[in-house]
Order: C-alpha cells, then sequence, then structure tokens
DNA sequence: AAGTTCTTTGCGGGTTCCCGCAGGTTGCAG
DNA sequence: CTGCAACCTGCGGGAACCCGCAAAGAACTT
C-alpha cells in the first residue's frame, strides 16, 4: 500500500507523516507533495496511492487538487485534513466528491487517535469518515435552520463576486425579477433585515459580509468563484 | 529572562518552545497559552515576560490580545509568527503597535535560522525585526502603486461591512458626497472599472471582493471591524 | 499676497437596487 | 376538474447608488 501526503506546513507534514506509519503497518511507501500541484502531479504517477489532503494551501487548494485528481481516477480514496469545519470547505468537498467514493473528513484538532481510525476506516475499510463537527454543519447546510438550497448558494456566491442582477439573470438563465426573489429569501435567511431598520445598510453588500462572518463563504470558494466567473465571461465574447 | 508562546497550534506551539530555548540559552522560564485569552491572563501575571504570538488563533485573534496587552504595558516586546503576508494582518499589527516598542513579525515559512535570529534580536538586541515578505506588503501599502490611505482603507471596510454611503458619512463625520468621492478613489485603485464596461458589475459589491482577493481584507479584519461597528450602533443608541 | 494644488461639499441626473402587487405557470392531492 | 401551494415573471415606484460639474475651503510654494 502507498499514501500520498498532500501538505505545505513541514511541521503537520512530518506529523503525518508518523501517523500514517503508525497507523497502517501495512503501507510500504509514503510520499510527500508540498503544494496541491505536485500533489496532482504524484497522484498521476502513482496510480494506486492514497491520499491525505491538507484544504487550505497557496497556491493551488486542496479543493482543486482532489478535483483534478478524482476526475482522472473517481475510486481515489481522500482523506481531507483541514483546520477549520467552515460551511464553505464542506461545500466544497461534497461538491466534488464523486458518486460511491470513500473519502474523509478529520480536523487538525482531532487526537492521533482519531486521525488514526480514520486512516485506517477509510484506506482499509473503504468506509467514508466524517468528523462530528464537520457533520454539524453539514446537517446545518442541509437542514431547514438556515440553510441554503444549493440554487440560493449559486447566487449568493454572485452577489458576493460583484456581478448585477441583470448578469446574475444572464448567467443562471432566469429573469431579473427571480433573481431578486432569491436575494430577498437569502436576506431573510441571513437575518439583514434586523438592523436595517434605520437603513444604515446596504442588504447586498451585508449579505455578503454576513455570510463570510457566519463562514458561508471563505478566501478559497471566493477564489474558485471568481475562477469559474472569469471563465464564463470569456465564452461569452467568443 | 521568561518568554510567553501564544499559539493554539499544539505541533507549531513545541516548535517554538523547542527553537525558543534553543535560541535563548538564557532563558529561564517559558509559558505556553492556548489561545488569545490565555496568552492575555498569563502576560498579566507574568509581567516581565517577552511574548512570542501566533496571529490567527479562534476565538480570540493574535492582534485582540496584543492589543490589550500593549494597552496595559506598551513597552513589551512582542514577535508575531504568522502563516500569511496579507496585508490585512501586517496593517492589523501596525495599527496597534505603541511608540517606539519593539516587535518582530516573521513568517512561519521562514527557515529556523531567520526565527531564532529574530528571537534574539528583539529580546535581546531590543531591534525590529520584520521579514522581508513583510516588509514587501508594507512597502506596497505606503508606497503609491495602488497604496491606500487610512482614510481610503477606512472607507473600504465601512462598504465590506454593508453600511450605506448616508451611514457612512455620519459614522466619519463627513458629506455624502466625500464618502463617494473616497468610493471612486477605492474602485480606480482597485481597477473595478475595467470588465464593468458592460454594467456586468456592482461597483460597490465587486470592490469588496476585489480587496479579499487581493488579501486587503481577510476574516479577521472583517471580524474586528464589525464588532467596533457594533460598538458604535449601541453608542447611537443611547 | 497671489498663485497652485488638493480636498471637501452641494446639485442634478441616470442607473441600479429593493420590493409590493398581480398574473402566469407547474405539480400534486382530493 | 378543482383547489392549493410553490414557483417564475412583468410592472411600477421609492430609495440608494455612481458620477460629472462647479464652487468653496485648506495647505503649501514663490
Amino acid at each position: 500500500m502507498k499514501v500520498l501526503i498532500v501538505e505545505d506546513d513541514p511541521l503537520h507534514r512530518s506529523y503525518l507523516h508518523e501517523s500514517v506509519c503508525a497507523a497502517l503497518p501495512e503501507c510500504g511507501t509514503v510520499i510527500e507533495a508540498v503544494s496541491g500541484g505536485e500533489g496532482e502531479v504524484l497522484a498521476r504517477e502513482h496510480a494506486k496511492a492514497h491520499i491525505v489532503m491538507d484544504l487550505q494551501m497557496q497556491p493551488r487548494t486542496g479543493i482543486e487538487a482532489a478535483r483534478t485528481i478524482w476526475r482522472e481516477r473517481p475510486g481515489t480514496r481522500i482523506l481531507f485534513w483541514s483546520n477549520y469545519a467552515d460551511e464553505a470547505y464542506v461545500r466544497g468537498v461534497s461538491r466534488i466528491v464523486p458518486d460511491g467514493a470513500a473519502y474523509g473528513y478529520v480536523l487538525k484538532s482531532a487526537s492521533e487517535e482519531r486521525l488514526k481510525l480514520a486512516l485506517r476506516s477509510i484506506f482499509i475499510e473503504n468506509q467514508c469518515v466524517i468528523d462530528r463537527e464537520v457533520r454539524g454543519t453539514q446537517a446545518m447546510s442541509f437542514g431547514q435552520t438556515g440553510g441554503f438550497t444549493d440554487a440560493e448558494y449559486e447566487i449568493l456566491v454572485d452577489i458576493a463576486l460583484g456581478l448585477t442582477d441583470r448578469a446574475i439573470a444572464d448567467r443562471r438563465r432566469m429573469s431579473l425579477r427571480s433573481v431578486q426573489n432569491r436575494l430577498q429569501q437569502i436576506y431573510d435567511k441571513l437575518d439583514v433585515y434586523q438592523a436595517a431598520t434605520e437603513s444604515r445598510f446596504n442588504l447586498r453588500a451585508r449579505a455578503v459580509t454576513t455570510a463570510v462572518l457566519r463562514k458561508l463563504l471563505n478566501y478559497g470558494a471566493l477564489e474558485r468563484a471568481e475562477a469559474e466567473l472569469q471563465d464564463w465571461l470569456a465564452g461569452l465574447g467568443r
């Protein structure tokens, strides 16, 4: 068995290396990559390797790396190892995981014991392992309580990118008024009306910050969305 | 000599501990705090300790901790040890450093050698040490090239918070038109006009994302600004 | 003191946003 | 078929935004 570690922080990398060796004595080789890009290359070379992946890396994030890896080889087992359980990350991951693929999501704050258990569960038993806190935000996002539909989330990202209602309507193939309806739902769910009584707030801008503060959006999500937006804009010119 | 380490990641904490002991043999005691809040308490107890501080911590960030520590004891020497050189962080730090205080800013990606050197320079020689890359973003922000005035930055934060032009004018004690002038400068410096030819972008929202993508703003900065905003709002009600 | 430059403020207009209202779908249960 | 509910859509208006124009003030030079 081979394991590929993708992690930019050297301390965490060597910690992972040790944990993998300890948890999986049957593991012959451990390979290390220090960035998302290098991780993709090494994953291509070592086609049978299981992967442990950090999420926040510069410049190529773990989500992007995982997407291209899964595109080439959907069965790959990946354990994500991240600092945070932000909804933006969780959404980002569950958006790209192929049907039936085994993956895991463990927080860096978890005990070494839990990490080892997750390693064995995924790489040997081939079953999904999601940390409790991550499950929490996952449930939050699919449940009713302030949960966002995918459609709503899409629009939320669009206004975060700074698109006008008109542009969103064009992009998402809907009428102007429908976009605005969605916006009202979003404003509602984000509780933007509460302090807006004195008209101190610009609802649109306020919604974005509220989303950021609630960790629905973060830098990585914005970066990805911006890239997609640029693609779309380029496609329009043609 | 006493050194207080404030860092939430256990791996980085023990790495720091070792580095401090190695770089400063004259250091008798090393104390550890695992959060910003605990750091403040321990700094109060050990009044003569020098401090090594991580910036991004939850829930109380290093910047907040440093501010209260410096408020109580402005001469304290603090070495900030951070993952990133985002302008938002650099601005945050230089905003709170008291006149004449010795401090440092070293990236976690720096070599152990550089870290040790910084430790000795600050805690023994009492001189400031700022990493090269950090200096870079510092120069960027004070120089001409897309550099932001403090006044402009203030307004940028205000629109990021979702305030109305009117509300910003009230808060910053200026006329409506002046706020809008500032906004135009901001739009200009952020190059928001480039793709806005087709009126696809809402300048206000676009400016905020651009700022985030350029790392002028980040989660921590927004969080701090939001807290200040709530204070202001509360003060208004009275 | 007169001139130059920079900032601040007011006015007016065109545009976008925010949203209530009302009519048009689609789908599903009785 | 008839309700009912949930969605999408167009219209209209008030508010907020974006910004060109021009006058008034502040700071600094010569």
